[in-house]
DNA sequence: CTGAAAGCGCTTACAG
DNA sequence: CTGAAAGCGCTTACAG
């Protein structure tokens, strides 16, 4: 209950609270003798400095803030043990802030803002251009570093992590025209948003390309709405290729299609555009553009301790590599 | 950049800190036509209080700490979930902490403690009696109130949010004995913890009053190696029935099965015991005894705050109703 | 109802 | 190398 504080540990180890705080923070600059006198004390207290206080006094609290809309989504938690790992290594600490149901996003970015968190990541990626340049005013007003993870924009000045949507669509697309599909159709949100128009956007090129019709169906992440959208399809649709931009919707689809009497690949070609958890549980397996999401969150974070500490980035807009990972559906 | 303070507010509205702290914090104390020149402004200069500042005077944080192992895992990333939305509706923030790889526990706890979180959830579910009752110790040392998410443990003197996991799991294995099985196998983890064993025991128990003998296969929560383990496992095992301490386990096992050649439900029947988000995207889809994820982090949030403001509040120890959803594969 | 002042537990120039 | 002192931006008795 009664917490020891460095008043405590000063009295006991006969030296002034400003020796124990160097004890802490600077030992170098103390005299080694003092130095194991304390450290001893320090252990046998079981002392332990007030986190709040100590960033109070310093203006820096060691914890960065994660602002996302949904943590239970499997890309969005994938991420985020990205971050958790990373965060540890360099001893920050970790709050997150979800947006689900903000009304006004600039209000919630002042929230984090208020919180003092050192730095910012972003992994939103349900937001609308100007929403995102909300954001950036705001971030740059009070001087916070921030990453944005898995979202970007156009003209984007913040630092990013992210994948090349448009091109690792363009080649999943592409690989099924060469097997000789031509209905082939990308499975999107209802919700627009900036890394799904990337993919739509790559689909389109590699449809265009081919001079086929690019056909984008637009249904739930909910997978009992679209297993209904599913079965509806499948009465006035021919399609022999399928492309989600999320796996779970893949994987739906999939389950729709074999009970409607198609074969998965034979009949209908199916791929993901995100390689979860979920793209080994299938059956068959889903092929998937595989986006490195645990590095994305890593690499995020890796880059805004860079940040927060001042250092040296060479490339402030890192696009991690792609790679089509085949497996059954494909 | 230049962060707004309570004094630039005060200066502003031409009134004492003391009187903008009170607006913040006890409006009804002061006079509503002076209240209203400082919000207005408050609300002129977008002042946000530092939250670190304020927490050290009050010594409150209005923040709690979630302490788990894995945050990828799709049942804690729900359960996260739960949190996540009562915790923002109580204005608390949230600060993360992970345990893997953590070598001592002891310090770890140290580390939140040290962080100044007003309340802590502890949802890693895979501590062993003796490392859990590390933990009563030291929150109860340091006196923060803690709410223990999906686990317990004998004579448990914290409050916290269960399933009936015995009785749960008693029950679904009793279904499968009723519709005939004889050869039913539970499919638990080669690490030993809490929730497991009250699923293994409570599916003992129905094996054993039955007069079958129970059966447990441990085997990795990873796809890869436990689909190996499964198709060594048809080589030499009969099985009719399949009860799966996770739900990726049992989907991973109906895969080899199918593959084997066995029909699901006909030949052997699987259930999960989770019910996360995998159970509705497998073929056929899983019976699950269903916990559910996200009431029982939303629970667990609720409880604490309670404890928090010091309510008063009659049962520590809430056990949710379980119940067994029938799908495809039971 | 309002203000002056002490204090929360640290860090960090500044002297010595 | 070490200590005394100011200050981080708030809250909260205490007077008035």
């Amino acid at each position: 209950m009664a917490n020891t504080t460095i008043y405590d540990v000063a009295g006991a180890a006969k030296v002034s609270l400003a020796t124990v705080s160097r004890v802490m923070n600077n030992p170098e600059k103390v005299n080694p003798a003092t130095r194991e006198k304390v450290l001893k004390v320090i252990k046998e207290l079981g002392y332990r400095p007030n986190a709040i206080a100590r960033g109070l006094a310093s203006r820096k609290t060691t914890t960065i803030g994660v602002v996302m809309s949904d943590v239970t989504r499997a890309y969005t938690s994938q991420m985020l043990g990205g971050i958790v790992d990373i965060a540890k290594k360099y001893n920050y600490s970790i709050k997150i802030f979800s947006t689900t149901g903000d009304v006004n996003l600039d209000d919630s970015i002042r929230t984090v803002v208020a919180e003092q968190v050192d730095g910012i990541l972003f992994l939103n990626e349900e937001l609308e251009q100007e929403q995102i340049e909300t954001v950036v005013s705001r971030v740059e007003e009070a001087g916070i570093p921030t990453v944005l993870t898995n979202v970007s924009f156009e003209n984007n000045p913040l630092p990013y992590v992210m994948i090349d949507y448009v091109e690792g669509t363009y080649e999943i697309t592409k690989k099924m025209i060469e097997k000789g599909k031509k209905d082939i159709y990308l499975f999107s949100t209802v919700r627009h948003y900036y890394t799904n128009d990337l993919k739509e956007k790559g689909y389109i090129k590699a449809m265009e390309e081919a001079n086929l019709e690019p056909r984008i169906f637009r249904t739930s992440g909910d997978v009992t709405i679209n297993t209904q959208h599913f079965t509806e399809f499948f009465r006035n649709h021919n399609i022999d290729g399928a492309i989600s931009v999320r796996d779970s919707i893949a994987i739906s689809f999939m389950n729709v299609a074999i009970k409607a009497g198609r074969k998965i690949p034979e009949d209908i070609l199916v791929a993901g555009l995100q390689n979860t958890k979920y793209a080994i549980l299938s059956r068959p397996n889903l092929t998937c553009l595989d986006t490195p999401v645990y590095d994305i969150g890593a690499v995020s974070m890796r880059l805004l301790t860079k940040l927060m500490a001042q250092e040296e980035v060479d490339n402030l807009h890192i696009v991690l590599p792609h790679k089509i990972i085949e497996r059954g559906s494909l």
